[in-house]
RNA sequence: GGCGCGGUAGUUCAGUUGGUUAGAAUGCCGGCCUGUCACGCCGGAGGUCGUGGGUUCAAGUCCCAUCCGCGUCGCCA
């Protein structure tokens, strides 16, 4: 048994023909026995004529070798940092210890030392164990290097426990592991398609999938019952900070026979063990998750995905400030966030109205009730006549701070979501940091006017069952309901203000997908033509199914409070959806193009 | 595609109002050092100041263009 480097016990046989031991094993039980490491030559510290201690580094741990005769210090001084080295000696107690390390009460004495793999380079592109604060292209380029360092490791590790943790219960909680294809068909739906040229097939491409949705759907139409994955998927968009680039991993799941609860249910028994176990916090919500409507969650939180860490939440001034003779909310709907004991500055005020103009691309304002009661600063001039209203109306105390937005509903509401997360972030007594609160966004709206169209859209995917079924959308369809009350089966998972996934209730009746495109201007043969093999399947007959698919990606970002996802991603693209170390995408012979018939013209700049 | 920040030694950075030979730390090379663990001390080498053009007696510094990196908005059913 050995301890891997974050702490979780294994068993398992680790000597191998290079070495007896790892570099994380020796302790103190094993002074005096003969030993054989290998690792990465990490360090060596010169600090006598005839004494150096060198540091030898493996996945499991470090350990210290130390050089007693001028001859072995000479070995060591010759060998560049990083090379990969086979140490045999025996085990001894340090003269002194380093508490440290866990390897910290012994060393190794060497008898013997061979270079395994000798590293070319006596100076490297970043020092290893510092390669977090070097540029981020050259880690990228020379990723390898950047993962020798224990502290960017950890995270590779922690997605592997994480995912492993994922699967083993999944598993547990019945459901089937079932691959599907990567080379499929372009969806008409959604994200840009990566594509793959057919060589077979002149003119013709296979696309990658965006996700497993066609394929999830069509094995509940095939009989299977509980179907999980965890899906590569692929999208041609541009990168976020927790957005990588072209492909990203979910843990797809799809249920069938089964509805909204019954999704919910699994999910909140898998995620908070896992959460609780490998989170940076300990504490995570228990089931069940707060469930909050996406029209309370943009009216109270003023976003569709709430930090519920932050006890701050959204009044509506629209009353009482619309008319207070501040130009700006004239005839708009104007949102409150009022913050008690707050202690900022004025000129960490208007640096804060600053980032949630910068954010929210509207501008923010506000006004203080000071110690002595009275209202000062920003825009308080206009609220003088009406003070008591306004006090009364906020609930307003002595030291409370009041951000407000103005401007079209969704604009106030999104501003005024973007104050949330500002003011809580700056004000610890407002958000309690170390916990993992989850919630579930539910009844989203099925259709929305799109703003460039002003026509009737689908509001975030035509394969969610309308709540109300067939009756509703006849309804809509005879102007007896407005189409944009209608809502979806459909959800999202949020924890600590980020989408871990969406899902929702399937319509998996042709009848009703029928009447829910005819809405949008669409009829039987666009949907036959945009889905043909999930329409013709289910005119078989089709279970009522559901499902949803947390992003594994955030979820381990999450989990190891990093804030970009390249940190969580063993080899990731640039923001530029380029791999620097492969240099892909790269240019190919003219020989794979024709076979691919293929001809590259000239790009325009 | 828009906006913001950045690009100076292998690496991380400083560089004033445009003014002598562009600095520091770290790493590297050499020397000293017998218990270090970010070892320490002494010395040395190391620069296309992202690239191109311009203004000027003089540009790392000012102007224009361009490339690259990161963030952000658009985008992500």
């Amino acid at each position: 048994m050995y301890i891997i480097p974050n702490g979780d016990d294994f068993v398992e046989n680790i000597k191998t023909a290079y070495r007896s031991h790892t570099c994380g094993e020796l302790r103190m039980a094993q002074v005096g026995q003969s030993v054989t490491l290998a690792g990465f030559l990490e360090n060596f510290r010169e600090v006598g004529a005839g004494l150096g201690f060198a540091v030898l580094r493996d996945f499991y741990g470090t350990t210290q070798v130390v050089c007693e005769t001028e001859e072995m210090v000479k070995t060591f001084k010759a060998i560049n940092k990083e090379s990969t080295v086979q140490v045999t000696g025996t085990v001894r107690e340090r003269d002194s210890k380093n508490p440290k390390l866990p390897t910290g009460d012994i060393e190794v004495v060497p008898t013997a030392v061979a270079v395994l793999g000798k590293c070319r380079h006596n100076e490297l592109p970043f020092p290893v164990n510092r390669s977090r604060e070097a540029d981020e292209a050259a880690r990228l380029k020379y990723r390898y290097l950047d993962l020798r360092n224990p502290d960017v490791k950890k995270n590779i590790l922690l997605r592997a426990q994480v995912v492993a943790a994922l699967r083993a219960s999944m598993i547990d909680h019945g459901f089937l592991e079932i691959t599907t294809p990567i080379l499929t068909a372009s969806s008409p739906e959604g994200a840009r398609d990566y594509l793959v040229p057919s060589r077979k097939h002149p003119g013709k491409f296979y696309a990658l999938p965006q996700a497993p949705q066609q394929f999830k759907q069509l094995l509940m139409a095939s009989g299977f019952d509980k179907y999980f994955q965890i899906a590569p998927c692929f999208r041609d968009e541009d990168a976020r900070g927790d957005r990588s680039p072209g492909e990203f991993y979910q843990l797809d799941r799809e249920m069938a026979f089964a509805g909204q609860e019954d999704v919910f249910a699994v999910l909140e028994d898998v995620l908070p063990p896992v959460f609780a176990k490998y989170g940076a916090y300990d504490t995570a919500s228990s089931a069940p998750f707060v469930r909050i409507p996406y029209a309370e969650s943009m009216e109270k939180y003023g976003s569709d995905k709430p930090d519920l860490r932050i006890d701050l939440t959204v009044s509506d001034a629209t009353g009482l400030l619309s008319d207070c003779g501040f130009e700006p909310f004239a005839g708009n709907t104007v949102k409150a966030v009022v913050v008690s004991d707050f202690a900022g500055t004025r000129k960490q005020i208007d640096k804060l109205c600053a980032d949630v103009e910068v954010q929210a691309g509207n501008k923010a304002y506000w006004f203080r009730l000071d110690e002595n009661g009275e209202l000062v600063g920003g825009i308080s001039k206009f609220l003088q006549e009406k003070k008591e209203a306004v006090i009364d109306a906020l609930s307003l105390t002595p030291g409370c701070f009041v951000g407000l937005s103005a401007g079209k509903l969704g604009a106030a509401q999104k501003t005024a979501g973007v104050l949330v997360k500002t003011m809580g972030a700056f004000c610890p007594n407002h958000f309690k940091k170390e916990q993992y609160a989850f919630c579930w966004i539910v009844d989203f709206p099925m259709y929305e006017i799109g703003e460039e169209s002003g026509a009737l859209e689908f509001c975030h995917n035509p394969f969610s069952m309308p709540s109300g079924g067939l009756e509703v959308l006849k309804k809509a369809a005879n102007g007896a309901v407005d189409p944009l009350t209608i809502t979806a089966d459909q959800y999202d998972l949020v924890c600590n203000g980020v989408e871990l996934s969406s899902g929702a209730v399937r319509n998996h009746d042709p009848e009703i997908m029928v009447e829910a495109f005819q809405l949008v201007g669409l009829g039987e043969e666009d949907v036959k033509a945009k889905f043909p093999a999930m329409y013709n399947a289910f005119t078989y007959g089709a279970p009522p199914h559901a499902g949803i698919a947390p992003g594994v990606d955030r979820m381990v970002m999450l989990l190891a409070g990093e804030d970009s996802i390249r940190e969580i991603i063993p080899f990731p693209m640039n923001k530029n959806a380029q791999d620097l170390m492969m240099d892909a995408p790269g240019v190919v012979t003219q020989a794979q193009l024709d076979e691919l018939h293929i001809r590259v013209t000239e790009t325009e700049e």
